[in-house]
This record gives structure tokens, sequence and C-alpha cells, in this order.
DNA sequence: GCGACAG
DNA sequence: ATCTTGTCGC
């Protein structure tokens, strides 16, 4: 899978100036209401759901990607895992030279071009990808699920487990799961106007008691409308805080990173 | 100037 | 993100 608008991939030796022109055109161009050809009732983490009274399937699940990074020294390892229902279809990796340090707000420009390198080794087009990180709650509503999401043209989320920027408007202290409250747009967002519901807090596993789990914020990535990224979020979860997709990319970039930990450079193994 | 700040 | 043992609980 390549990029459908090159002309967004993120460079990393820009300037800070021109990284923050480039989210500004991504933002423009980002379409933040559902424009996906996928049933969203159909998105879930076990083939249950896609059957019917009688068990008969009703309808061929969305394939779903997670997207995730490890880090090694100066390298990333990025890798995306593609499922349908609780099949996984494929895996794809990237080992990759990194060339920024993490800067809040940038992030895209130092982990976007290494997810794009695992991504281009996919042989199949997902219909959603889920990304750790923001979407539109960002600065510059271009956060990393919408920069990328906006470059590869594909439907995506960003799930990110602390918030960058914008005002809930509840109290998120101890909140039963299931909640969620919206993340408005405040003075510090770019190009919004005050108010705008940028994304949710969401609490997406929660005890009975002690210890309490704090809530994970969703927001639109791109073609996906804020209220309905939510909705998918919360139906990826299953029993635990993250999203199935995250999860499963979270442990298999630990395995990638395990195995890259005795090689010395790009020594491949698996050719990805 | 001070604090905040995805991964 | 990463560095890390044991430990409490279902």
């Amino acid at each position: 899978m390549d990029p459908a608008r090159p002309e967004f991939v993120p460079d990393a030796s820009a300037t800070r100036e021109e990284m923050e022109s480039l989210q500004h055109e991504v933002a423009a161009a980002a379409i933040w209401d559902d424009a996906f050809a996928f049933d969203p009732e159909a998105v879930s983490t076990r083939s249950e759901r896609t059957l019917d009274d009688t068990g008969r399937r009703t309808r061929e699940p969305p394939l779903v990607a997670g997207v995730d990074q490890a880090f090694l020294d100066d390298r990333a390892v990025s890798v995306v895992v593609v499922r349908r229902g609780d099949a996984v279809v494929e895996r794809a990796h990237a080992v990759t030279a990194l060339e920024i340090p993490y800067i809040p707000g940038l992030l895209a420009f130092r982990e976007g071009g290494p997810i794009l390198a695992a991504v281009a080794d996919l042989s199949c087009e997902p219909d959603l990808v889920v990304f750790d990180g923001s979407g539109r709650i960002h600065y510059r509503q271009a956060g990393l699920a919408t920069h990328i999401g906006a470059t590869l043209d594909v439907p995506s989320v960003g799930v990110a487990k602390g918030l960058l920027c914008g005002t809930p408007e509840d109290d998120l202290a101890e909140r039963p799961a299931g909640w969620r409250t919206p993340i408005r747009a405040d003075s510090e967002v770019e190009n919004a106007d005050p108010g705008t519901v940028l994304g949710h807090a969401l609490q997406s596993r929660q005890y009975d008691s002690r210890p309490i789990i704090n809530p994970v914020f969703v927001s639109p990535g791109h073609r996906v409308g804020v209220g309905t990224a939510t909705d998918l979020v919360e139906r990826l979860c299953d029993g635990y805080k993250l999203p199935e997709p995250t999860r499963l990319a979270d442990a298999y970039a630990d395995e990638v990173k395990a195995e890259s930990a005795a090689a010395p450079e790009g020594t491949d193994e698996s050719g990805s």
C-alpha cells in the first residue's frame, strides 16, 4: 500500500515552519465525516457478531489494521497487523533509522516515514487503520493518525493514552466503563472554532475498585467522524483499555524489536 | 518567564 | 517511548 498523496509524506529534514505548514495543508485536506465503504456495525474483535440468528455469516468483517512502534537506540521498529474479525490476515514491519527526536506536535515527522515503510509492504488494503496517537486532537488538527491516514487516503482513527491538547467537557476522574465525554478545541488549537469537538475521552475499561484506569483519547484520523471514531474504537476494545488492533501491533512490535536487538544493522532475515 | 506537551 | 522484580487479584 503506497501513499495516495505523496506531497503529504512527512519529511524529517524539513524546517519546523515547513512541518507546521504541511500540517495545515493536511488538516485542510482531511475528511472528518464518515466517508468509508464498510459497515461500521460489522467491525468487531470477534466473529460471532458478524453472524445472524441462524449462525450464518451476514457480512464480511472489514479489514482493520493496527499500527504501532517500538524503539531501539536510534532505530524505529514499525509494524502493521491486519485482521478480519479475529483472524490475523497479514503483518508487515520495517526497521528504519530515526532522524529526529520526539517533539510534541511533530510526532508524524519522527514516526510517519518509518510507518509508511512498513505499510508499503502490505499487500492488502485495510478498510480502517488504528494508530497509537492523536488524530484531530492536535494543535493544527493534523496528528499522526490524520497525517498518515490522509497521506494514504485510508479511513483512520487515533487512540492516545494521553491528551495532547483540547479541553474535556467533563471531569475525567473515576468514570465507569463505556463512559465518554467530548474533547473540545480551545485557544491552543489553530484553525478551529473554540468548542469544536475534536474527539472524545473514552473510558474503555474500568475496575470495580482500584487501581483506577485512565481513559483513552480517541479522535478522527481521516474519513471518519468524531462520533463514529469513538464508536469504532469502543467496538474494537475487548476487555482491555486499548483496542485489540493496537494490542496486537504492540505485541508484534516487541517481537520484531527482540529479533532486531541482536542484529547490528539492517540484518532482516524475514525480508520485511 | 512558567507550565504543558501524543510517542 | 524506554529502563525493570515482584506482587496482588481474578
